[in-house]
RNA sequence: GCGUCUGUCGUCAAGUGGUUAAGACCUCGGAUUGUGGUUCCGAUAUGCAUGGGUUCGAAUCCCAUCAGACGCCCCA
């Protein structure tokens, strides 16, 4: 036999059966986001490898390690790791900060990161999100924050938690981050291998390392002091209490967690994630946080922006099964012109009808009806000749003979 | 990139060095040439991820490779 070519490692086939969840997923986001008045943007897949250099942040993980990234006629291009840093450049690019804001834009589509693939992380992966842009106020936060909680319940996951932080601006940040490095440097050469990475990396990051050596280390009077200082300025201070005095007014539970970073370059003030209990160690199924800078980093305007991700397969994966639809009506018949007639008759009015197209025995045809569909449409010689169909309810086994123009209102 | 575990039919599996690799489900066919779901009968792996090795003998032991699951890092 001709060696089989398979999946390649971290993608996955969408099967019929799951393709049914992914279609309530996305259906509901349409819904749910139109309701806010966000429309939908599709941004290509590949695009220029600088954008997510200088919109991701080339010090990420994302950009150094995860891209898939490939030479065409001497241009670097990128499939895209996630979706933000697409949709700022088309901002930019198609002068939206022109239209009056705010400007909410939401989309859905694959993401490619080239990654170890483990339970809620594959390296072809989809992701739900949304980005709004013009809005500097607090309200910005807490609307984008209400909507991933409402499309959430939409679907039934009612009782995720919601975490957020604020990380200050860029110059109260700094400040924070020379602080850490200060009170950690005696340590320094106690930390793990990781820690000593973040410590020049990123520092905010060193603060949840999960090793036990580091933990006691933190654990430290001194140190506990520095993290758990409110290091944002007054303005930052006001918008992060803004935000939770309109989460509290909305009823939006939530918890703080100082430790809560994210791994983006982009973000800053506001940064929150939801989380389940029931996803693995990968546990956030939403991402996301306000990016003030990225606009202008990009080329754009200065414009205040801000957004979330959800993460589809690790939605889904929190969904129960859902059954797939029968048929309206299987047709039983042993002529196939005939059954290809009454089929098209009522596949017009928008039912759904099969009949057997290998022309199988009448029993194995009603077997497959049985299995398939709720209604079986008996279509014999008797019936043909007298315009007549035998309509059977699968379910019941009651059998009546109706003209063939009325089988529509007997198959309700 | 690192670590742990796992690979037997489309699926779930039994098998722990000794004939011909259980069983169940699915699928297909028959009992049943106009009445299904129940029932009964039958079909379907010269093959145990792949390649080597040990042995009289390997699905079983060893090595390598590949694939998968989970975890670290990081992220949705």
């Amino acid at each position: 036999m001709t060696k089989m070519i398979k999946v390649l490692k971290g993608t996955k086939d969408i099967l019929p059966q799951e393709s049914l969840q992914w279609q309530r997923l996305e259906q509901n986001a349409l819904n749910v986001f139109s309701r806010y008045g966000y429309k939908e943007i599709r941004t290509p897949i590949f695009e220029a490898t600088e954008l997510f250099a200088r919109g991701v942040g080339d010090t990420t993980d994302i950009v150094n390690k995860e891209m898939y990234t490939f030479e065409k006629s001497d241009r670097s291009i990128t499939l895209r790791p996630e979706n933000t840093a697409g949709v700022v450049r088309s901002f930019i690019e198609n002068n939206m900060s022109r239209l009056s804001a705010p400007v909410k834009l939401w989309y859905k589509g694959p993401m490619f990161r080239y990654e170890r693939p483990q339970a809620g992380r594959q390296r072809q992966f989809h992701q739900v999100g949304v980005e709004m842009f013009g809005i500097k106020e607090p309200t910005a936060d807490a609307e984008v924050i209400l909507l991933a909680v409402d499309y959430l319940k939409s679907l039934g996951l009612n009782d995720l938690e919601v975490e957020i932080n604020s990380l200050g601006c860029p110059k109260c940040r700094e400040e924070y981050k020379q602080k850490i490095k200060e009170v950690l440097k005696p340590e320094f050469n106690n930390l793990c291998e990781d820690c000593q990475n973040r410590y020049e990396k990123n520092p905010l990051r060193l603060l949840d390392c999960k090793v036990e050596s580091c933990k006691e280390i933190f654990e430290k009077p001194e140190i506990q002091k520095v993290i758990q200082s409110d290091f944002i300025c007054e303005e930052c201070a006001k918008h992060y209490h803004d935000l939770k005095l309109y989460l509290d007014k909305l009823q939006v539970p939530y918890v703080e967690n100082k430790l809560l970073v994210r791994g983006l370059d982009y973000y800053n003030r506001t940064v929150f994630e939801i989380k389940s209990n029931n996803l693995g160690s990968q546990n956030a199924v939403c991402g996301g946080g306000r990016y003030d800078s990225l606009v202008r980093n990009l080329g754009g305007e200065d414009t205040p922006a801000v957004g979330w991700a959800m993460g589809m397969e690790r939605l889904n994966s929190l969904l129960p099964e859902i059954e797939p639809d029968k048929l309206d009506a299987y047709i039983v018949c042993n002529s196939p012109a005939d059954a290809f007639e009454l089929a098209q008759e009522l596949r017009e009015k928008g039912s759904k009808v099969e009949f057997d197209l290998s022309n199988k025995k009448f029993t194995k045809q009603l077997e497959k009806a049985s299995k398939v569909a709720k209604y079986a449409l008996i279509l014999g010689e008797d019936e043909i000749k007298t315009n007549k169909v035998a309509v059977k309810n699968l379910a019941t086994s009651e059998q009546i003979t109706v003209d063939r123009n009325d089988v529509l209102n007997n198959i309700g």
